[in-house]
DNA sequence: AATTATTTTTAGATGTATCTAAAAAAATAT
DNA sequence: ATATTTTTTTAGATACATCTAAAAATAATT
């Protein structure tokens, strides 16, 4: 079908286009893929050509629905088996990526099918990004970034913006998992650190830190 | 650390000094990987810079240590995914084989080692073939041909020389699995034919598929 | 031993994915 | 509106893996 490359292209022009909404520039891509834009400009051409984007000179680039349902597809691969990885081969959140990244690339609806049941059809991957389904449709859930709550708001802490293994260890550090209830207790102007009850402790958080941790308020 | 295609190269070069015990020739090679003799000189040349095989023009080739341990660890990677797909994700044993060839490739010491500890530690693949140890050892055991016993004689069904889905589809539809006690009631000198006692039933089976199953003898 | 056939290697070409350096277009600032 | 900066594209090069066609070496046959 595709190639590895071109399936990496796919999954992070899907991934862009999430956030952003427009055409996904070319450099965006260069850096998401840590490649040159010049190796960017050759590629899309060829997803073009494939009907998988729609390309102009200098306009950046949107998926076609062919080519959505296709990283879609990848993306559900990917959190499917970060899921594997974490429930059945005891591999903690922070160690899964690269794996996945690996795995994402196996051709065969088969072993999808069956993993997705063997998994007892998960919805969310272990950093709580929702899985697509077989159609590639994702449901989108209300999520805020923490930083964004105001003093004595609340919520279920239900994912995490960054998921770098350094930032995940510093969770696991702190006992913030997802699940978990997190209240703002107090916001510091000075330098936006927070303030949080969770569980039984209260923690001071810097903004970088709520900035990269979305909760469902409540 | 090695490109796929090397890998299978190394694979496939493993499997053949198996059944030779000699250098294995350039087209014996092709013939395996479905290319052509060519293009396995070229591999061969970059397999030999990378110390992998010895390698002299015209003389064929023979792994060396590192190559010989490296190749086993592929198929030591093989044979624990299928594993995984028949027990865990109700694969039969002749829909398994494409989807090993790719994950063989997947690249996390970590993963294997999960993998085979969430197995139970397996020796035997699901057509029989032992899986090699982390070192790269394989445990030989003593086997023959189904077509190389004589009347009377018997042994266990442990393994199958072609893995092709046709003929393990066939199998199943005679009810040959791993395991069972068979018996040589008759041997036809007119077309090699055998007649065999496994479990309860009787059966005639042609050369050609007594000369794909392994047995114990006993 | 000389001839023929087979196997293997070389030479040169193609397609994929990438890069650097330079040119072109678009966006921004004066 | 022009000049400057940034972004994007083009042109040309490299590495990998493959191929075809032709040459060279080895093996088999008479």
């Amino acid at each position: 079908m595709f190639t590895f490359s071109e399936e990496n292209y796919l999954k992070d022009i899907y991934n862009l286009e999430i956030d952003t909404d427009k055409g996904v520039s070319t450099n965006a891509i260069a850096e998401k893929l840590v490649t040159k834009a010049s190796s960017v400009t050759d590629m899309v051409k060829k997803l073009s050509e494939k009907e998988l984007i729609i390309y102009k000179k200098y306009q950046g680039v949107t998926l076609t629905n062919f080519g959505k349902k296709t990283a879609a597809n990848i993306v559900r691969k990917h959190r499917l088996w970060e899921v594997f990885l974490v429930e059945k081969l005891n591999f903690s959140w922070d160690e899964v990526h690269d794996v996945a990244e690996q795995l994402e690339h196996i051709k065969s609806p088969k072993l999808i099918q069956q993993l997705d049941s063997f998994l007892g059809f998960p919805t969310h991957d272990p950093h709580g990004d929702p899985i697509p389904d077989k159609e590639g449709n994702l449901k989108v859930v209300e999520k805020s970034l923490l930083s964004t709550l105001s003093k004595n708001e609340s919520g279920i802490c239900i994912g995490v913006n960054d998921s770098s293994s350094e930032f995940l260890q510093f969770l696991d550090k702190k006992g913030i998992t997802l699940g978990k209830l997190i209240t703002v207790l107090e916001k510091e102007d000075f330098d936006d650190s927070l303030s949080i009850q969770i569980a039984q402790q209260k923690l001071s958080i810097s903004h970088k830190i709520a900035n990269n941790l979305y909760i469902q308020k409540q």
